[in-house]
RNA sequence: GACCCCAUCGGCUAGUGGUUAGGCCAUCACCCUUUCACGGUGAAUGCACGGGUUCGAAUCCCGUUGGGGUCGCCA
């Protein structure tokens, strides 16, 4: 039988890093196996949904590259996957418990009796989990105003969407006993249960919701790449075993696993998602990376889309968010960019720099091709005819064209800017030096 | 507090009885170099502790300590 998984999130926040991994792990489960994915919304507490909270969740798994086969905007014979259209299908199967005398109404809420023995949790990760449930209450299913509790409608709609594998965070897997009872209750047979290692903040502490970094939308805004974002989310809690690290996507499917699933929490290391980030925009393919990177240009961008493709594919190797992308690209777009003290100190205020801006203004003006390895052929045949090393033009012509001392490499940087940007920008830079 | 899970460099991890304990991030040094990066080489740093089992434990068992989680009419 193929599996059928789901994430089930509750619409009271922005998609945090921990379930976006738990989501993550789930979808990989399903498309590794030739399952089915599907994303249930939990709305069974009113009073804090909220429609933006779905929404940025939606956006949030969109974003990562996960698609789901059944739920929001994507019916399948198992709906509705909304818990606030499914309030008849609990009160058959609380009125079926009250029936049966396993449950019973207290304070007008509607309370289960729990088994009072030890249960046995098969994990496909923690192993065989004993938990005594002896000394615990009652679990209330119903709340006194009618709503119901997260217990019942998990349980039930996992049971009536053919849930296999229930994939989740370890945090749950205490409760997992109660949820057990009342599949045993309803005379079904449970999923098997796979609890996953928790991810925590820098300092050991658990990441819940509103700590530092931990909602997913701040990397969406910052312009971290998805691709980078989803490996090193793969990489807290599992491990190809093969010291690989650096995956596409399809990688990830073709290896991923509950077996090689950890069962120790792991710490987020933004340095190394950083590391992990850059290595993904450095190997992407162009188009990949221009996809990701247009949308951050902004205005500047949409003016000449030819223009600013080939500024990307400049800068695509130095990049480390997309986000930075308008300030780090400022002087492709206009001329009025700043020069920065550095570079005026380093480079253009050097004895000589503006004889050699000169001349290579010269040099420049009747290059016959224009792309990056004639320029830099003219470049380096100028410098030896002149007895100088090749840097001695670089640095004045890298403050001149782009007023930083850090950039791209200088010739395709030249080869996007084009001839005509560049001869002016030389000529104007010779008056400041 | 009770119960549950966990424990290898600073972080993420490989390792399932015999290894010089490997890789990646971060750190430091050097090399490469048109800047910044990238890349390369090297360094430093680790099996939490205590008992067992065994000819032999990072690996198996028990305990301690530490960390995390759960005990809601939150999900």
């Amino acid at each position: 039988m193929l599996p059928r998984v789901r994430f089930a999130p509750s619409p009271t926040g922005w998609l945090h890093v921990g379930g976006a991994r738990t989501a993550l792990f789930n979808w990989l489960y399903a498309r590794r196996h030739g399952g089915t994915f599907v994303l249930r919304i939990e709305d069974t507490d009113e009073a804090r949904n909220t429609e933006e909270a779905m929404r940025a969740i939606l956006s949030g798994l969109k974003w990562l590259g996960i698609d789901w086969d059944e739920g929001p905007e994507k019916e399948g014979g198992r709906g509705p996957y909304f818990q606030s259209r499914r309030k008849d299908l609990y009160l058959r199967y609380v009125r079926r418990l009250l029936d049966e005398k396993k449950a019973y109404e207290e304070k007008g809420a509607i309370r289960f009796r729990l088994p009072r023995r030890v249960m046995s949790v098969p994990d496909l990760i923690c192993g065989m989990v004993h938990i005594d449930l002896s000394a615990e209450p009652d679990l209330t299913l119903v709340r006194a105003d009618g709503s119901f509790i997260f217990h019942l409608v998990n349980v039930v709609d996992d049971l009536e969407m053919g849930i296999t594998h229930v994939i989740r965070g370890e945090d749950h897997l205490s409760n997992t006993p109660k949820h057990l009872a009342l599949y045993e209750a309803f005379a079904a047979k449970p999923p098997a249960f796979a609890h996953i290692p928790l991810i925590l903040n820098k300092d050991g502490t658990k990441m819940s919701k509103r700590d530092a970094g931990a909602a997913l939308g701040e990397y969406m805004a910052k312009g971290y790449a998805p691709d980078a974002v989803r490996n090193y989310l793969c990489l807290l809690g599992w491990s190809p075993k093969d010291n690989r690290e650096v995956m596409t996507l399809e990688e990830l499917v073709a290896r991923f696993d509950l077996a090689q699933v950890n069962r120790s929490n792991a710490r987020f290391d933004l340095d190394k998602l950083e590391w992990m980030n850059t290595r993904h925009m450095m190997d992407m393919p162009l188009p990949r990376f221009l996809e990701l990177a247009r949308p951050h240009l902004g205005e500047e961008g949409a003016k000449d889309p030819a223009y600013a493709d080939r500024v990307l594919a400049a800068v695509k190797d130095k990049v480390k968010h997309l986000a930075d992308l308008p300030a780090q690209t400022l002087y492709f777009f206009r001329d009025d960019f700043p020069i920065e003290p550095e570079a005026m100190a380093k480079a253009l205020r050097k004895p000589g720099a503006a004889d050699r801006l000169a001349e290579l203004r010269a040099r420049y003006a009747t290059t016959a091709e224009w792309n990056a390895a004639a320029l830099e052929a003219e470049l380096k045949a100028l410098a030896a005819a002149k007895g100088a090393k090749p840097a001695e033009f670089i640095h004045p012509c890298r403050a001149a064209t782009s007023g930083r001392t850090i950039g791209p490499s200088l010739y395709p940087m030249l080869e996007a800017l084009g001839r005509e940007r560049v001869l002016a920008r030389l000529d104007r830079a010779r008056s400041m030096t």
